[in-house]
DNA sequence: ATTCTATGCATTATCGATAATGCTTGCTAC
DNA sequence: GTAGCAAGCATTATCGATAATGCATAGAAT
């Protein structure tokens, strides 16, 4: 969002970061209690920043915090993949609809963004995909300008999502690149009926394929997931 | 949420809830700046929990902080009810579509939720009013057991919408509650298109008077709003 | 054996004080 | 008069220490 702008100062946001960075990865497995104490130590801060970035995830469903007695790494992750699809679906549909007419013709940015997803697919380097998917997918929501809209959808938590998606599935890169352009270009054209569409679909489309599973259980409606 | 379950205890959770209800009724007007000092001497507290309350309020849009700098009332309160709508609508909709199938027969918690906002509307206490409606809401949303659509909703802040929008709209109490009799009926019927249907239409039925007349030139497909 | 109760312990929640930051104002140089 | 710089100030960000809480365990009573 202002990743390169402000230098993302304060520690408690550093201290985030590397949690999602630990838990998405896997590092820290599900289930793991975290003591307050432990992390700010371990990261030679005090306890503050620390707790400040516990309530950010646990706001965001990656930890889950019990007064007074603690804190520990949410164990349902992977059903919070498959419980996303059909709110992301809605909320980017949305986005499509509100977004289109504003980009008629200035898509700068967001093409830049697919520019930069099809480049760092090329390099292989998943993390750096991860990152510049939920570049290009913020893009579009932001381009709504519905700050109602931003909020519900950050409150979603979609760069982890997408970390551990990428990182449990095995879709080639390219591909999964390759399957924004659509968007984009529904986009540029500025249809809000045909963006609104082809988001809310595409953000189905991908799902590793231990989930696809458990998935027609669910919903009913929409379809596979990632983005 | 769990209102009356557990006291609600930590001080930072007091704060907050003293200055939801300062901003929502007009008492601290939107502009104004806030010291985490300052109103921690008003409340007796130190500075940790009235910042701990400051963030929550953050997330939900109410605050607007910059770092190092200080924090302040948001003054765009107003255009985000009228940007929720369409988010509420896609949001409540899908919620509609997952609940209505867990619903079919036990709608027990909706239906006295739905009692209670005839009971209070029937007091005329608007405040009142504001928490039924919420929590019928609310209801509905944890019954489609989906922990993304829940999150999302939340960051909503619907609770301080709605009480803000009780507090500058006249709609007579009986109206608005009876209006939720058919998505209530919708639901408990378990048909899960239905359910969809009336609820994003539902939640896009009220708005106070003086927003209804900007609400047009913006979204093009969801109506007015409150609930 | 089972339930109740008291006590200790692990952990958070809160506090008061200090460090760090960014804004602003006033000065200086041109 | 204006641009650049420096010092002071208001405010947050962080710290280290203490208070408060809830859980678990062990013992007593039945």
């Amino acid at each position: 969002m202002r990743s390169a702008r402000l230098p993302r100062v304060t520690l408690a946001e550093q201290v985030r970061d590397f949690l999602v960075l630990e838990i998405a990865q896997g590092r820290i497995p599900p289930g793991t209690p975290l003591r307050e104490l432990e992390i700010a130590e371990q990261l030679g801060t005090s306890q503050t920043p620390v707790r400040e970035a516990f309530r950010a995830l646990a706001a965001l469903g990656l930890l889950e915090s019990r007064i007074h007695v603690g804190t520990r790494v949410r164990e349902v992750a992977e059903q919070d993949l498959v419980d996303a699809v059909p709110v992301r679906s809605a909320l980017e549909g949305v986005a499509g609809r509100l977004a289109a007419p504003r980009m008629k013709g200035e898509g700068q940015e967001l093409r830049a963004a697919f520019d930069a997803m099809l480049h760092v697919a090329a390099s292989g380097d998943r993390l750096a995909y991860a990152d510049a998917s939920t570049q290009f997918h913020r893009s579009i929501v932001q381009a709504a300008r519905n700050e109602s809209l931003l909020r519900a959808w950050n409150a979603l938590g979609i760069e982890v999502m997408t970390i551990m998606t990428m990182a449990s599935t095995d879709v080639p890169l390219e591909v999964a690149a390759e399957s924004h352009r659509e968007v984009l270009e529904a986009l540029e054209s500025g249809d809000p009926e045909q963006a609104e569409q082809l988001l809310a679909h595409h953000v189905a489309e991908y799902l590793p394929g231990r989930l696809q599973v458990e998935r027609h259980a669910d919903d009913g409606r929409t379809e596979p997931a990632t983005a």
